[in-house]
RNA sequence: GCGCGCAUAGCUCAGUUGGUUAGAGCGUCACAUUGACAUUGUGAAGGUCUGUGGUUCGAAUCCACAUGCGCGCACCA
């Protein structure tokens, strides 16, 4: 059996077929594990579901690691573990990629020429053709999801949980079409949230300049064309310079437009700007549309003017001047226009920041149009509390002051971050005129469209009044009673359907009943425990998870919160197709295994913070992966191969130091990953594997026979504590142990072992380890091989002296053995109060003295430090009680080296 | 403008609530090598912990300021 383990780890050989015994185990569905019932405490983790149309990148590579080891952990300390796959369906990055397809095919305007149903069916093609490929890079990465509980954001069962939630959310008043600024992208077609806007920084032009030559104020701005839709300027009420003014009303003829311009008093206006005077464009400013909400408010009402249409054109309303012209011609066009009439004054070169679409890249527009809202400030009926109250209740207090129902998240500067994020949150643009997505819930009698060029809203008539008359909206997951009733043309924004994750894929709102007498997925695992997500989203998705929950369910999604950073390339920056240094996880694992690349991905990787990923990083673990496979090879071929071992009873020093390193190490591993230290936890674990187990007892057991009984004892368990991050290889060389099929290592039970050291016995092994150290030291400075030695003295010996065996055994030095009596001419090392007097072919006399002088020097040194602290009364007087005694014990450490030393110098010299 | 993060060995990073002579991996140099492993072993070199000041018996760690790098938010008229 043992002979049978190959001299080398091949992960490729291995790996898929590892996967599938798993699967068929069906070990990956908690009710399926071995004592199901006794397992009563649940794990819970949802998956951030990947885009369905994605290919797994290395930022899946850590999350699937992260996850993964996570759930692999609670499995085997006998949790109920469920980690729930999906996928999402990612609405509009979804459509637009298809679309692009499309167009390369040679179609000019894919929903134009296909339609609503044949454009949605292409896209839905596509999208459960690509699902297969990243769910099937997803078991690469060995992640242990429940396949049988797998969920997608666009399938029925999570369709029924977000009409609810709509509903819901429309019935208590929190969803309202409202008529507002939008982001809109042109190039998308479609509005996006607050979220889904990337400020770029570009250069720009500050233009000043007077409306006509008889108008009073000067006003500055980068968007002149946008200024044939003012419709008041407004000034600092305490500003002297303009109160005059305030409340008049002047006409005047703007490049080819009537424009009559009420001065309005705002405390936004910040006087020290520009010329102190802004120009007001209710219809293309969410600033200036307050302004104007305020004035109708103060029933001091000003007009609205819609001058761009969505197709990012000026329209007729703009003036036969621009009309028809893109918003850069007409730009040109009205700056030309107000240099000729001299009303120019300045243009200034500017660095501007603009929101772009995050998704088409284009400079957003803001529109006017009425869209669906989710109101973050509004009681929720019942109560008492906003969705915003709710959202900061769920961090800091828990919810309703419930200390379990408080998220924790981890880094903690995040949970500020949050809050602070919650307080600025302005009402959700829910509707987008995507057709891939959640059709909104919501019928109309008569059919409302977003305004587009031709439409007039100008004039007292405010369009959201106008519209509003005479229809007639029902919200339902189907059209009520009656003629004429039509959907909403619109679909839900992504995040709303992604929201609902935690308890949309555990059943909500079907199976918040029990069944059959059985707990519900919901009651068993919800909240969730742990969840995972790069910071690029926390906003996105976490807040509006909690916000969801909050809301639906009264209970938090998840416990805690795990924020990780960005993985980048060696230089620092990120990977991407279009910089050419994206790497694809799936030809690292062929090339180097998948236990590789997670422990690469995990190590070094800290909460919160970006790490980077380079090639000799992986090799570094998967030279580390061998090592187990070796040592396993090593321990398991001399013993004739594997078995169980219960219990052992350590025979020597070295069995008790090794014994208890385990167990300190079992211990830490256990802690780490507890405060989710994961890149820590393996590195705990590679030292003692590494350089305890195998460089220092492996090296013993070498020269001490009969140890095969703790080394299977240790390596079993060993390998249930790297069975989290390196499962693969773990359940290969665990093999070798399992009974039968049915005895994997993924269902074992996390070791617990007791294990003391006595500080004698600590001290007298790190004795050992100082004295070998000290002699391979001294021979690799002189330069002598040890099978030059003739042979090594200890004298002092003391507890070294029945060690001798593997002092010689591990510095290869043939002959070690202790005496009283002082070899002629040697001069010794000396460790603590022990010398070691080593015959050498031949040594310099003076090269001797100098080493010791040397080292008297140093201790000298030392002990002046040492003896200075301990002199200081204040320290003595303040510093705990251990502290001092360590002090104290350091000193007289360094006396006794001293005196050995000295001895040894005077012999020497005489 | 407001806020956040980072700065430790040549490189990438640890360093748990302040307490030995500050650690690891990779890299470098020297040596070893026919049975667990060259995906190896042994040893070494390499750091005034960005700077200044402060708190403290004691600071890489806490505080203030400064410098550099990265990021977020707002304004962007």
């Amino acid at each position: 059996m043992a002979n049978e383990m190959p001299k080398a780890y091949e992960p490729r050989f291995v790996e898929d077929g590892l996967y599938q015994a798993w699967v068929d185990a069906g070990v990956f569905t908690p009710e399926n594990l071995p004592n199901a019932d006794q397992r009563t405490e649940a794990f819970t983790v949802v998956m951030p579901p990947p885009n369905v149309t994605g290919v797994l990148h290395l930022g899946h590579a850590l999350e699937n690691a992260l996850m993964d080891s996570m759930i692999r952990y609670q499995r085997l300390l006998g949790k109920k573990a469920l980690l729930i796959p999906g996928t999402d369906h990612a609405a509009l990055p979804t459509q637009a990629k298809v679309e692009k397809m499309l167009m390369a095919e040679g179609m000019k305007n894919p929903r134009q020429e296909l339609g609503r149903e044949a454009l949605v069916a292409k896209i839905r093609d596509f999208a459960e053709a690509s699902k297969a490929t990243i769910l099937n890079q997803v078991k690469k990465m060995g992640t242990s999801a429940d396949w049988s509980r797998l969920a997608y954001t666009f399938d029925e069962k999570r369709n029924v949980a977000v009409n609810e939630l709509f509903t819901r959310m429309y019935n208590d008043g929190l969803i309202y079409r409202g008529f507002r600024v939008v982001n809109w992208s042109v190039k998308g077609q479609s509005t996006s949230s607050d979220d889904e806007i990337e400020t770029i920084e570009r250069p720009s032009v500050l233009y000043t300049f007077k409306y006509s030559k008889d108008f009073p104020i000067a006003i500055s701005t980068t968007r002149p064309e946008t200024k044939v839709g003012d419709t008041a300027v407004a000034v600092h009420p305490t500003d002297d310079r303009y109160k005059a003014f305030i409340g008049k009303t002047f006409e005047v003829e703007f490049a080819g437009s009537k424009l009559s311009i009420k001065v309005i008093a705002s405390d936004e206006v910040d006087p020290s700007f520009g010329t102190g005077a802004l120009g007001v464009t209710p219809a293309h400013s969410p600033i200036d549309f307050g302004m104007y909400e305020a004035q109708k408010a103060g029933q001091d009402p000003i007009e609205i003017i819609q001058v761009i249409g969505t197709d990012g054109k000026m329209t007729v309303e703009a003036g036969p001047m621009v009309a028809g012209q893109t918003v850069e011609e007409a730009r040109a066009t009205v700056v030309a226009w107000l240099s000729e009439q001299g009303l120019l004054q300045e243009s200034k070169d500017i660095v501007q920041n603009v929101g772009t679409s995050d998704r088409y890249s284009d400079v957003i527009e803001s529109i006017p149009m009425t869209q669906w809202w989710l109101d973050v400030n509004k009681e929720i009926p019942g109560k008492g509390k906003s969705l915003k109250d709710i959202m900061r209740e769920a961090v800091t207090t828990g919810l309703e002051g419930k200390a379990d129902q408080k998220v924790t998240i981890t880094p903690e500067r995040e949970t500020k971050l949050y809050l602070d994020r919650v307080n600025n949150l302005r009402d959700w643009c829910l509707s987008r005129q995507m057709w891939w997505g959640h059709r909104i819930p919501a019928w109309h009698r008569t059919r409302t469209l977003p305004l587009t060029n031709g439409e007039s809203a100008r004039g007292s008539e405010a369009p959201r009044e106008r519209r509003a008359e005479g229809v007639e909206i029902f919200v339902g997951t189907s059209a009520p009673e009656g003629e004429g009733w039509a959907q909403d043309e619109d679909t839900l924004d992504t995040w709303f359907s992604s929201g609902s994750w935690t308890f949309s894929t555990l059943g909500w709102p079907s199976s918040a009943e029990a069944t059959d007498g059985k707990p519900s997925d919901l009651e068993q695992f919800h909240p969730t425990s742990w969840i995972q997500m790069g910071y690029e989203i926390r906003y996105l998705w976490l807040m509006r998870m909690i916000l969801m929950s909050a809301y639906a369910l009264n209970e938090i999604p998840f416990t805690d919160a795990y924020i990780h950073g960005l993985l980048k390339d060696k230089d620092g920056k990120k990977f991407s197709k279009s910089s050419g240094n994206n790497i694809d996880p799936i030809d690292v694992i062929n090339e180097y295994g998948c236990d590789a690349l997670r422990i690469s991905v995990l190590s070094g990787n800290t909460p919160g913070n970006d790490s980077r990923y380079y090639t000799e990083k992986v090799e570094a673990s998967r030279n580390l992966v061998n090592k187990l496979w070796n040592i396993s090879r090593f321990i398991i071929g001399n013993a004739g191969g594997a078995r169980h071992v219960e219990s052992v009873t350590p025979k020597t020093l070295s069995d008790r130091w090794i014994l208890a390193r385990f167990s300190e190490t079992a211990k830490k591993v256990g802690a780490l990953i507890d405060r989710y230290d994961f890149s820590l936890a393996i590195e705990v674990l590679r030292d003692f594997t590494w350089n305890d187990f195998a460089d220092w007892y492996l090296e013993i057991a070498k020269i001490e026979k009969g140890k095969d009984d703790v080394l299977l004892y240790i390596l079993e368990r060993l390998l249930i504590l790297w069975h989290p991050f390196a499962p693969f290889v773990t359940e290969e060389i665990y093999k070798n142990f399992a009974a039968d099929d049915k005895d994997m290592i993924i269902v074992a039970k996390w070791p617990v072992i007791e294990h003391e050291l006595s500080s004698d016995d600590g001290s007298a092994f790190a004795h050992v380890q100082e004295t070998v150290i000290a002699i391979r030291n001294y021979l690799s400075e002189h330069k002598v091989l040890p099978k030059d030695v003739e042979s090594i003295t200890v004298m002092n010996a003391g507890a070294l002296e029945s060690a001798t065996e593997i002092i010689s055994g591990l510095t290869k030095v043939k002959s070690v053995r202790s005496g009283n009596e002082r070899p002629e001419s040697i001069t010794p090392i000396v460790v603590g109060s022990v010398q070691i007097f080593i015959q050498l072919p031949a040594v310099d006399a003076a090269s001797e003295k100098a080493r010791i002088e040397s080292e008297i020097a140093t201790t000298t040194k030392f002990i002046a430090a040492q003896e200075s602290k301990l002199a200081n009364t204040d320290f003595v007087a303040r510093a705990p009680e251990k502290v001092i005694a360590g002090e104290r014990q350091k000193l007289a450490d360094l006396q006794e080296r001293y005196a050995a030393l000295k001895k040894e110098q005077e012999a020497l010299v005489s």
